[in-house]
DNA sequence: CTCGTGACGGTTGAA
DNA sequence: CATTCAACCGTCACG
Protein backbone atom coordinates (compact mmCIF):
# COMPACT_ATOMS: atom_id res chain seq x y z
CA UNK A 1 0.00 0.00 0.00
CA UNK A 2 3.05 2.21 0.35
CA UNK A 3 4.10 3.78 -2.61
CA UNK A 4 7.81 4.47 -3.36
CA UNK A 5 9.43 6.79 -5.43
CA UNK A 6 12.96 7.27 -5.89
CA UNK A 7 14.60 10.51 -5.68
CA UNK A 8 18.27 11.23 -7.10
CA UNK A 9 20.36 12.42 -3.86
CA UNK A 10 17.82 11.37 -1.19
CA UNK A 11 17.33 7.74 -1.71
CA UNK A 12 13.89 5.98 -1.78
CA UNK A 13 11.15 8.37 -0.96
CA UNK A 14 7.67 7.28 0.13
CA UNK A 15 4.62 8.30 0.84
CA UNK A 16 2.88 6.88 4.29
CA UNK A 17 -0.35 5.93 4.62
CA UNK A 18 -1.68 9.77 5.60
CA UNK A 19 -0.21 10.54 2.81
CA UNK A 20 3.01 12.57 3.71
CA UNK A 21 6.23 12.23 1.78
CA UNK A 22 9.08 10.76 3.80
CA UNK A 23 12.44 9.34 2.87
CA UNK A 24 13.01 6.11 4.41
CA UNK A 25 15.93 5.95 7.12
CA UNK A 26 16.20 9.45 6.87
CA UNK A 27 14.98 11.71 10.27
CA UNK A 28 12.19 13.87 9.38
CA UNK A 29 13.15 17.53 8.85
CA UNK A 30 13.88 19.88 11.23
CA UNK A 31 10.55 21.81 11.27
CA UNK A 32 8.44 18.85 11.03
CA UNK A 33 9.93 17.50 14.33
CA UNK A 34 9.64 21.42 15.83
CA UNK A 35 5.96 21.40 14.91
CA UNK A 36 5.07 18.13 16.31
CA UNK A 37 6.33 19.12 19.73
CA UNK A 38 5.07 22.52 19.32
CA UNK A 39 1.71 21.41 18.66
CA UNK A 40 2.04 18.79 21.55
CA UNK A 41 3.25 21.60 23.67
CA UNK A 42 -0.36 23.36 23.17
CA UNK A 43 -2.30 20.04 23.58
CA UNK A 44 -3.04 18.76 20.40
CA UNK A 45 -3.21 14.82 20.88
CA UNK A 46 -0.09 12.91 18.90
CA UNK A 47 -3.06 11.05 17.11
CA UNK A 48 -4.08 14.90 15.55
CA UNK A 49 -0.93 15.99 15.02
CA UNK A 50 0.19 12.87 13.21
CA UNK A 51 -3.12 13.65 10.88
CA UNK A 52 -1.74 17.41 11.05
CA UNK A 53 1.64 17.00 9.83
CA UNK A 54 1.59 13.74 7.70
CA UNK A 55 3.83 12.08 10.05
CA UNK A 56 2.80 8.20 11.03
CA UNK A 57 1.90 7.89 14.54
CA UNK A 58 4.78 5.90 15.71
CA UNK A 59 6.92 8.79 14.47
CA UNK A 60 4.79 11.32 16.76
CA UNK A 61 4.86 8.94 19.76
CA UNK A 62 8.81 8.23 19.14
CA UNK A 63 9.74 12.14 18.70
CA UNK A 64 6.95 13.29 21.82
CA UNK A 65 8.88 10.56 23.85
CA UNK A 66 12.01 11.15 23.17
CA UNK A 67 11.27 14.96 23.96
CA UNK A 68 9.63 14.51 27.27
CA UNK A 69 12.50 12.24 28.46
CA UNK A 70 15.11 14.55 27.51
CA UNK A 71 14.19 17.61 26.02
CA UNK A 72 15.25 16.97 22.94
CA UNK A 73 13.72 17.42 19.50
CA UNK A 74 16.89 16.25 17.81
CA UNK A 75 17.79 12.95 16.14
CA UNK A 76 19.60 10.98 18.65
CA UNK A 77 23.00 10.85 16.49
CA UNK A 78 22.86 15.05 16.78
CA UNK A 79 24.48 15.69 20.18
CA UNK A 80 26.86 13.20 19.81
CA UNK A 81 26.30 12.34 23.22
CA UNK A 82 25.73 8.92 21.41
CA UNK A 83 25.46 6.80 18.28
CA UNK A 84 28.34 6.63 16.08
CA UNK A 85 28.99 9.85 16.46
CA UNK A 86 30.52 9.87 19.83
CA UNK A 87 33.45 8.22 18.45
CA UNK A 88 35.17 10.60 17.09
CA UNK A 89 35.81 14.01 17.48
CA UNK A 90 32.68 15.63 16.31
CA UNK A 91 32.37 17.15 20.17
CA UNK A 92 35.02 19.41 19.99
CA UNK A 93 33.56 20.64 16.86
CA UNK A 94 30.31 21.01 18.38
CA UNK A 95 32.09 22.95 21.12
CA UNK A 96 33.93 24.81 18.98
CA UNK A 97 30.80 26.25 16.77
CA UNK A 98 29.09 26.50 20.28
CA UNK A 99 31.80 29.21 21.24
CA UNK A 100 31.61 30.76 18.15
CA UNK A 101 27.58 31.04 17.56
CA UNK A 102 25.79 30.74 20.86
CA UNK A 103 28.72 32.48 23.57
CA UNK A 104 28.89 29.87 25.34
CA UNK A 105 31.72 28.54 26.86
CA UNK A 106 32.26 24.55 26.57
CA UNK A 107 34.29 24.25 29.88
CA UNK A 108 31.29 26.22 31.33
CA UNK A 109 29.06 23.13 33.21
CA UNK A 110 26.25 23.76 31.13
CA UNK A 111 22.97 21.91 31.42
CA UNK A 112 21.71 18.88 29.15
CA UNK A 113 18.89 21.45 28.04
CA UNK A 114 21.57 24.06 27.12
CA UNK A 115 23.63 21.87 25.32
CA UNK A 116 20.82 20.72 23.02
CA UNK A 117 19.28 24.17 22.72
CA UNK A 118 22.62 25.50 21.85
CA UNK A 119 23.02 22.25 18.97
CA UNK A 120 19.26 23.29 18.12
CA UNK A 121 20.69 27.15 16.66
CA UNK A 122 23.89 25.67 15.85
CA UNK A 123 22.27 23.33 13.48
CA UNK A 124 19.82 25.48 12.96
CA UNK A 125 21.96 28.36 11.57
CA UNK A 126 24.16 26.09 9.83
CA UNK A 127 21.01 24.59 8.08
CA UNK A 128 21.09 27.90 5.82
CA UNK A 129 22.32 27.10 2.12
CA UNK A 130 25.88 28.57 2.83
CA UNK A 131 28.27 25.88 2.20
CA UNK A 132 30.49 26.96 4.88
CA UNK A 133 27.44 26.86 7.16
CA UNK A 134 26.86 22.52 6.29
CA UNK A 135 26.53 20.87 9.36
CA UNK A 136 29.61 18.66 10.43
CA UNK A 137 28.84 16.92 13.34
CA UNK A 138 25.75 15.51 11.66
CA UNK A 139 25.65 13.81 8.86
CA UNK A 140 28.40 14.18 5.33
CA UNK A 141 27.99 17.77 4.19
CA UNK A 142 27.09 16.39 0.92
CA UNK A 143 24.65 14.06 1.29
CA UNK A 144 23.29 16.23 3.75
CA UNK A 145 22.72 19.32 1.71
CA UNK A 146 21.34 17.25 -1.19
CA UNK A 147 18.96 16.06 1.22
CA UNK A 148 18.45 19.02 2.61
CA UNK A 149 17.23 20.56 -0.66
CA UNK A 150 14.72 17.41 -2.01
CA UNK A 151 13.26 17.80 1.79
CA UNK A 152 12.47 21.24 1.17
CA UNK A 153 10.84 20.56 -1.85
CA UNK A 154 8.84 18.26 -0.56
CA UNK A 155 7.59 19.81 2.20
CA UNK A 156 7.47 22.97 0.20
CA UNK A 157 4.59 20.80 -1.33
CA UNK A 158 3.36 19.16 1.65
CA UNK A 159 2.45 22.47 3.92
CA UNK A 160 1.33 25.86 3.33
CA UNK A 161 3.51 28.79 2.89
CA UNK A 162 2.81 29.67 6.59
CA UNK A 163 4.31 26.75 7.35
CA UNK A 164 6.94 25.44 4.71
CA UNK A 165 10.46 26.08 5.28
CA UNK A 166 12.46 29.19 4.28
CA UNK A 167 13.35 30.23 1.58
CA UNK A 168 16.82 28.98 0.25
CA UNK A 169 17.23 31.84 -2.05
CA UNK A 170 18.23 34.85 0.29
CA UNK A 171 20.82 34.25 3.27
CA UNK A 172 19.19 37.02 5.23
CA UNK A 173 15.79 36.36 5.40
CA UNK A 174 16.72 32.85 6.12
CA UNK A 175 18.78 34.56 8.97
CA UNK A 176 15.54 36.10 10.71
CA UNK A 177 13.90 33.23 9.96
CA UNK A 178 16.05 30.97 11.88
CA UNK A 179 15.86 33.60 14.57
CA UNK A 180 12.30 32.96 15.15
CA UNK A 181 12.49 29.27 14.83
CA UNK A 182 15.73 29.52 17.03
CA UNK A 183 13.06 31.56 19.68
CA UNK A 184 10.61 29.53 19.55
CA UNK A 185 12.63 26.70 20.01
CA UNK A 186 14.47 27.98 22.74
CA UNK A 187 11.49 29.11 24.62
CA UNK A 188 10.05 25.41 24.47
CA UNK A 189 13.44 24.15 25.86
CA UNK A 190 14.11 26.96 28.01
CA UNK A 191 12.01 29.35 29.98
CA UNK A 192 9.05 31.41 28.13
CA UNK A 193 9.56 34.63 26.79
CA UNK A 194 6.80 37.18 26.23
CA UNK A 195 7.86 38.16 22.93
CA UNK A 196 8.66 34.58 21.65
CA UNK A 197 5.57 33.19 23.06
CA UNK A 198 3.78 35.20 20.60
CA UNK A 199 5.92 33.63 17.65
CA UNK A 200 5.14 30.10 18.84
CA UNK A 201 1.46 31.45 18.84
CA UNK A 202 1.39 32.77 15.61
CA UNK A 203 3.31 29.46 14.34
CA UNK A 204 1.15 27.21 15.78
CA UNK A 205 -2.20 29.96 14.68
CA UNK A 206 -0.98 29.44 11.52
CA UNK A 207 -0.53 25.00 12.16
CA UNK A 208 -4.57 25.65 13.55
CA UNK A 209 -5.33 27.27 10.70
CA UNK A 210 -3.76 24.30 8.36
CA UNK A 211 -5.68 22.05 10.79
CA UNK A 212 -8.81 23.73 9.45
CA UNK A 213 -8.04 23.52 5.92
CA UNK A 214 -7.42 19.83 6.12
CA UNK A 215 -9.97 19.39 8.26
CA UNK A 216 -12.49 21.10 6.07
CA UNK A 217 -10.57 18.88 2.85
CA UNK A 218 -10.93 15.62 4.53
CA UNK A 219 -13.56 15.64 7.22
CA UNK A 220 -12.45 13.20 10.23
CA UNK A 221 -15.04 12.03 12.93
CA UNK A 222 -17.56 14.20 13.29
CA UNK A 223 -16.80 15.25 16.51
CA UNK A 224 -17.94 19.11 17.70
CA UNK A 225 -15.54 21.76 19.15
CA UNK A 226 -16.26 21.89 22.65
CA UNK A 227 -15.67 18.50 23.08
CA UNK A 228 -12.70 18.42 21.60
CA UNK A 229 -11.11 21.11 23.21
CA UNK A 230 -11.90 19.94 26.55
CA UNK A 231 -10.10 16.80 25.73
CA UNK A 232 -7.59 19.17 24.07
CA UNK A 233 -6.91 21.48 27.45
CA UNK A 234 -7.33 18.15 29.29
CA UNK A 235 -4.15 16.46 27.67
CA UNK A 236 -2.28 19.82 27.84
CA UNK A 237 -2.72 19.97 31.68
CA UNK A 238 -1.23 16.28 31.81
CA UNK A 239 1.42 17.23 29.52
CA UNK A 240 2.27 20.43 30.95
CA UNK A 241 2.63 18.46 34.33
CA UNK A 242 4.69 16.04 32.81
CA UNK A 243 7.37 19.09 31.09
CA UNK A 244 7.24 20.28 34.12
CA UNK A 245 9.10 17.85 35.82
C1' DC B 1 -10.47 5.81 18.72
C1' DT B 2 -6.00 6.61 21.00
C1' DC B 3 -1.49 5.32 22.20
C1' DG B 4 2.78 2.58 23.18
C1' DT B 5 5.82 -0.70 21.20
C1' DG B 6 8.32 -4.01 18.30
C1' DA B 7 9.45 -5.60 13.63
C1' DC B 8 10.95 -4.14 9.33
C1' DG B 9 13.46 -1.95 5.63
C1' DG B 10 16.33 1.79 4.68
C1' DT B 11 20.32 5.29 5.39
C1' DT B 12 24.66 6.64 7.24
C1' DG B 13 29.33 6.74 9.01
C1' DA B 14 33.05 4.14 11.02
C1' DA B 15 36.01 0.22 10.95
C1' DC C 1 38.36 1.56 -2.65
C1' DA C 2 34.78 -1.81 -1.52
C1' DT C 3 32.66 -4.29 2.06
C1' DT C 4 30.79 -5.05 6.63
C1' DC C 5 28.69 -3.63 10.77
C1' DA C 6 26.37 -0.99 14.23
C1' DA C 7 23.35 2.76 15.24
C1' DC C 8 19.61 5.30 13.98
C1' DC C 9 15.66 6.62 11.21
C1' DG C 10 10.33 6.49 10.03
C1' DT C 11 6.55 3.46 8.82
C1' DC C 12 3.50 -0.09 9.76
C1' DA C 13 0.93 -3.35 12.38
C1' DC C 14 -0.46 -5.16 16.61
C1' DG C 15 -2.40 -5.15 21.22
Amino acid sequence: MKSKLYVPGVGQAGVNQLGGVFVNGRPLPDHVRRQIVELALVGIRPCDISRKLLVSHGCVSKILTRFYETGSIRPGSINGANGRHSKKGYSNRMDVNKCQDVNISPSSNKTHETEEASSVRNYQSSSSTSPEHLPTNFYSSSRYFSFHQQSQFFFQHQLPPSAAPTNPSSDENDASDDDDDNSSISSIESKPNTSSSSLIKHSIENILSMKVTIKSKRPLSSSSHSSTDERINNSNNKRQKSLAC
